[in-house]
DNA sequence: TTACATCCTCTAGCTACTGTAGATTCAAGC
DNA sequence: GCTTGAATCTACAGTAGCTAGAGGATGTAA
């Protein structure tokens, strides 16, 4: 029996957090005690930890909803949990060639202002011209 | 004389973004036709530019508001925009670093599972059981 | 003049939390 | 049994950076 706090602490969450993931159902409601406080049981604290972990890897709350109900279902074909981690994966490398180039021309910026006044900033002149950049016009996303 | 939704397809930003950043003071208030219409200047286009471009960027909308205050002092020092330019740099760096491991974890997971039942999943065990994972206990941040 | 695209303001919603206020409960020490 | 202080409770507001929609006004071309 373990109250939200110390649940917390094991999980590396914040208790708020905790009663967040209840609100949106994606934690079950627990026992409560007599004065109206949360009692957890193990499977609650294997279930949030999943949940953490997931987030850890960059799994949306929506997505991690479909993989626990996954988890739920031992008998189900696995193919679609499969399918959510390729997908992960995918927009994993899809954000790391982004930042790739945001720093190819990070670096380019910094590399080439000499210090002086802001009238001769290359940093500056390079955010003001978009001609000379490698970046397209596209999304942002992180 | 640009309306404001002939200088959104020119910047491509959402109309609605850049009533958005007026609102937050990050555009100054255009000047509008009898009918109460925006019209927007060159100044103005530059200005959208640079804030887009830096966005492109990764850059907060407060480094910009940085950005565009020194770029409005031509005789300051650019020590201050060379030190925004290289912060953002670190952090895409720290991102970067960060995506790596977890692009080796799912890809881990992805590898290993088989196909079958999900009992038997590989990508939902690694999600149960944090003891095998690399990645640590700390922020989620992208 | 009429049609229709574009514009206006205002409000609410998105993700995934985080923080605060003010009241209540729990557990330990005396 | 009583007190104290930490932890908990609910409810609501706020964060970044937009995005979407309602309901109405304006601008422009035929």
């Amino acid at each position: 029996m373990l109250t939200i706090g110390s649940l917390a602490k094991k999980t590396g969450t914040k208790v708020q957090t905790i009663r967040y993931y209840e609100q949106i159902g994606l934690m079950p409601e627990p026992g409560r005690t007599e004065g109206g406080q949360r009692r957890y049981e193990n499977a609650e604290l294997d279930r949030l930890s999943f949940i953490r972990h997931s987030r850890q890897l960059g799994f949306s709350l929506d997505a991690i909803r479909e993989l626990l109900d996954l988890s739920d279902h031992p008998e189900k074909s696995c193919d679609e949990a499969d399918a959510i981690a390729r997908r992960q994966l995918r927009q994993v490398e899809q954000r790391m060639a982004r930042l790739k180039a945001l720093r190819t021309e990070l670096k380019r910026m910094v590399h080439e202002c000499s210090g002086g006044r802001t009238a001769d900033c290359r940093v500056l002149e390079v955010l003001r011209d978009h001609s000379e950049c490698l970046t397209e016009h596209d999304d942002i996303g992180a």
